[in-house]
DNA sequence: CGCGGGATTGACT
DNA sequence: GTCAATCCCGCGT
């Protein structure tokens, strides 16, 4: 069932942690990508100079502002893409980061987006960063800026799991506001999952 | 297996 | 011109 957009109408760090163990499924004309959402990290506003709408409103930040429950997409090291969603309300710049997701559905096809070698022990690299998983995905800046339902093929799904249990630590990869422990993480992701 | 450094480009100062 | 919410490879242990 599809996650409403109330459902990001909320504190983000609830938001952030709820979004674990969710379906992240996106469409093309030749795909249909399904992954398990065991990684993220939260992003404020205001008073976190790690966020990128620390700093207020530009062209780049300007969907964490104006929406919730779109996808922001950006682009970062010259190389990757993170993908993100826009959490409380309209100037609210807050977001939440998918720092890792576990493959379920099209695989394959993710293997030959992330051109690397994969075998079946080794799947659990395939998408477990921000950077990796938008390769496999091949999510890029079209898809920036989208509400996340059925129509813009980027949506993401309730499942059956319950009890996720989660833990927490300081964000990753940033220089500043380092001592929140705003990532989370899913405990108990299943990896006997049959691909 | 852990650490160090290079690649690479858009966004912002 | 500087920095960055990353990834990968190679080297040393």
């Amino acid at each position: 069932m599809l996650l409403s957009q109330e459902f990001f109408a909320r504190g983000t760090i609830i938001v952030a942690q709820e979004l674990l163990g969710k379906e992240l499924v996106f469409l093309n004309n030749w795909n249909e990508f399904r992954w398990i959402i065991n990684e993220v990290e939260a992003y404020t506003w205001a008073v976190d100079p790690a966020s990128h709408a620390y700093r207020g409103i530009t062209p780049r930040t300007r969907v964490m502002f104006e929406t919730y429950g779109h996808s922001y997409i950006y682009f970062i090291y010259g190389n990757y893409f993170c993908l993100n969603v826009t959490t409380e309300n309209i100037w609210s710049p807050w977001a939440v980061l998918i720092r890792s997701v576990i493959p379920l559905k099209s695989v394959n096809q993710m293997i030959l987006n992330r051109k690397r070698i994969y075998d079946q022990k080794s799947l659990k690299w395939l998408t477990d960063g921000p950077g990796k998983l938008c390769q496999a995905f091949w999510l890029t800046l079209k898809q920036n800026g989208l509400l996340l339902n059925t129509e813009n093929w980027l949506y993401i799904e309730e499942t059956a799991a319950k009890e996720i249990i989660y833990k927490t630590w300081p964000r990753i990869g940033i220089s500043k506001w380092q001592e929140h422990p705003w990532r989370f993480w899913y405990e108990n992701p299943i990896w006997d999952i049959s691909f």
